[in-house]
DNA sequence: AATGAATGAGACTTCATTCAT
DNA sequence: AATGAATGAAGTCTCATTCAT
């Protein structure tokens, strides 16, 4: 998987001005600056993500990737031949959400485990919020997407699944795991992937969580 | 809201055949086959949620609707003078979910009643299965859509919600009611909103709403 | 074959002014013009045809073509969706070269016979006679140009040994009849494709045409 | 004229795979492997000319002849600072038809005498058909290279003359001989200039070189 | 009411060419 | 001498939308 230089690859990047000529005002007198600005082909793939969530793949023209890049329109096909290119170089830049049951597992409170494994995916996929949501969108249409997709919602439940027999110390019925961590996985994937619609209060996850940690907590192992 | 002609709202609707210069043979004399072939706008509007949801709404043009519906590329024009009308026209004929809980409700089992309830609302979602996962993708773009969805999705909760107070004969912790009903609502939602990703083993669902169930059952009324 | 309109197939018609927005002055009346002008999608093929001659096809922006024909660019992709469905739309207008061998053959004058052929030929060909430059241009890129191509000089090759056989009367070696038949299509083809070029003196053609009928008469019947 | 190392003449040179990044391979510390490569500058033209036949002037960008030639993309606008500098370069380098007579005269057999002399053109073509063919094609668009297809073909006429005349030993008619000339060498120019579309039966110059020669023959010195 | 020709803005993409290194 | 990133003009083609009939 091709890595993003971490200078780059924190959030706080953005745009530097619509339509910017200011791109040819190189009025650095020298060799300093090139520490402040992500190279062009970073900038594209930013401005790319941003866009692809905020207005989606079709709607989004190339040329106005190009203009938040501040960067000129061929140069966007120089690095992405064609368009579709841009969204697969963009499902690789996906962050590694592979997370280690020991940093939230507390064990024998499966509650609080899960809560903070919740806290943890949340701080983790803030940084992609929006690339999120922009592989829901896609994920119809272009079939790179789609696996990607697919894959990480796998890798979710076996997140989850791990972390409630971690913290269960066998205390938990198996065959209960699986239908806690599929919903669990789905409560998460769905806040996410409809993040942009904003219409989730923000303590349901909460309730559910508690929910669903009591139920494998009451129910006698067989 | 407009309700469509029961007449052409059965799912045996659809394309009939692509090419088909046949619209022109209007052999007949006069009136008896009106009895046969929606009129043009209904035929239009299908057209459009079937290509819509196949699609996307960008990256279908108005001119492949014609095709479709085998009328002339004008009449799509006529009847809706912008693209984004047609959307809006497609909102207005969502099916009405609303199910009186009385239908499903077996009392004292809540299991068996979500899962009527489920199975239900599958059968009414099944006739727009496109239509729902249409809504999803153009969610971020419209705002007439995302009202819809999120209009929609309200209901459905309420309607979880209903059903499990009615068979749970006071028997189930009030605070508890909400988080079952969100997260039946959300696996419910999900599937059909994902409904062609086809990632969905069949039966997952059963297994949660049996783990839902169960746990309702197990905690004590507080 | 689609046969054009013949008011527009004389090849007088011609641009009437490259960049021109006077297409809009419609400055005429009512309706006694239209005798004046011929249809766009036949301006379109006129302009196509001249310009693909005068550059090339791959030289020739669709652009430019629109100029020419006087008709906004849209226009041209409106009636020949891709360029090359243009060169398509023009091989089908070439015009037949069929000639009734009766018409020019003069019993027992084979080189007066054959004269009358080229100078039929020449008075057919040169109604088209970019369109024939044209075509040997794009032999290579376009197999449906090829074929065209190919078979219009077999078609040649035919006619030509027709008119030798029935003015020879029987009194020619027929081995030599192929020969002869080849070389002189190749000679009449050959003005055509290199027509631009102009490198051929006028009565070569001429003096060629009489070796070839001498050398038919000269040799015994085997 | 620039003649070209004879070295790199031969027609064994030719693409060494398409993808090749072995060029950057220069692995060897230094001299001996250069017996092997021919230098970059000869690469892009031989590169230049196979893909310039293929497809014709326009529709070659100068990126796939790097490719091909094996060098970045620079380097081939480092030598030829614009694409039509490499057509002009690519004439220059075109094989010297000339021909001494004695080689291939049989004295009183002139269709001997031409049909060796064919056979001697077609084996000095065969080195460059793609090149003539080439020409053919561009002959419209480059005044250069159609000055030098037009210089080319005189000078085939002017070789089969003397041949014919050095063979017939003043027993042809001189007014014959021109046509005689002209018609062969419009015969062998053909073959070459349609040689890719291969639509000529390999016996036919055969065929037409014995009519010329017999023809010549049989009439009467005037 | 219905039609399909017409329009032009703008999308994606390709490419020769330049330039800093 | 060599390189490849960068540039922007231009090309083909699509499409929503208008309009005369």
């Amino acid at each position: 998987m091709v890595r993003v230089d971490p200078r780059w690859a924190d959030p706080d990047r953005r745009r530097r001005g619509a339509a910017g000529r200011e791109r040819r005002a190189r009025q650095d007198g020298g060799s300093a600056l090139s520490t402040e600005e992500p190279p062009a082909k970073e900038r594209i793939l930013a401005a790319a993500e941003e866009l692809f969530a905020e207005s989606g793949f079709d709607a989004t023209p190339t040329s106005r990737i190009a203009d938040r890049a501040n960067v000129p329109k061929g140069l966007v096909h120089y690095y992405f031949r064609r368009k579709s290119d841009l969204l697969g170089a963009l499902i690789k830049r996906l962050p590694d959400e592979q997370l280690e049951p020991a940093l939230v597992v507390v064990p024998g409170d499966i509650a609080e485990s899960l809560r903070r494994l919740v806290r943890e995916l949340d701080a983790r996929l803030a940084r992609s919020r929006m690339l999120s949501h922009l592989l829901w969108r896609e994920a119809d249409t272009h079939r790179a997407v789609r696996d990607a997709l697919h894959e990480r919602f796998q890798q979710l439940v076996r997140q989850v699944r791990a972390v409630i027999l971690a913290a269960g110390e066998g205390g938990v019925a198996v065959e209960d795991v699986d239908s806690a961590a599929g919903l669990l996985a789905l409560a998460v994937s769905y806040r996410h992937s409809v993040a942009r619609h904003g219409d989730e209060p923000a303590d349901l996850m909460e309730r559910e969580l508690n929910f669903i940690a009591d139920a494998l907590m009451a129910r006698p192992v067989t």
